[in-house]
DNA sequence: CCGTATCCAACATGATACTG
DNA sequence: CAGTATCATGTTGGATACGG
């Protein structure tokens, strides 16, 4: 089996790694999110039913840091921030759709509602 | 945004639905692994290179209530168990096989090294 | 407006020992 | 051989309050 090893920590199979840059519950929405123009914090805040703060601004930063997003703040008063998906975040983006259809085929096998 | 409820849980994306059924360390290795043929309990122990019999357990009988495995007991002494793959699960390999396709991409992009 | 700090609950995973 | 039980630890996410 392989092993990666990257920021000390080890990673036995490429979903492990992939996961853990982009699993968890918000970083893959927030990217489809984001694939088609850049948004500001409260527009994606407000995209999401419930999302704390805490979260929004951890997966934001995480994402941002990884360079799948990048960050741009305008010095108004107040203050302005745009996210915007990078090349690198580009290229999760199939993936991502795929993992989408995927979600709703699987929600319609296990015959469940979806609420309006 | 849609709204599922699947057992007294709140999910709200598609993404979350699916890495609730078969995200984690384990799951999708496993289903990869068992993609081709069926494999016994043991097997799959040592194909990882960690992983504690309570994961293995744990992982192989959430996918097994999830449908997306069969478990077969062979009444032998000592007991031998094999696990299959279901149609529902050979559903979910092409995804797999994107995820870690991209999972060796990123791999590659980050400069991160392979151990032998 | 866009966050961070703090505290806390729930869950995921690991180690070890034991059983049909 | 194929697990389960128990205990310990780390991580994830939520609630709330506060700050630039």
């Amino acid at each position: 089996m392989p092993k990666f090893i990257s920021n000390n920590k080890v990673y036995y199979t490429p979903v492990e790694y992939v996961l853990s840059k982009v699993g968890g519950t918000y970083k893959m929405p927030l990217l489809w999110r984001l694939k088609d123009q850049g948004k500001r914090f409260s527009e994606l805040k407000n995209s999401f039913e419930r999302i704390s703060d805490r979260m929004l601004s951890k997966s934001l930063k995480e994402l941002v840091d990884d360079q799948f997003l990048a960050k741009k703040v305008f010095a108004e008063i107040p203050v302005r921030v745009e996210y915007h998906i990078t090349e690198k975040g580009k290229r999760a983006i199939p993936i991502i759709s795929s993992l989408r259809d995927y979600g709703f085929q699987l929600i319609n096998e296990d015959g469940i509602q979806i609420e309006p």
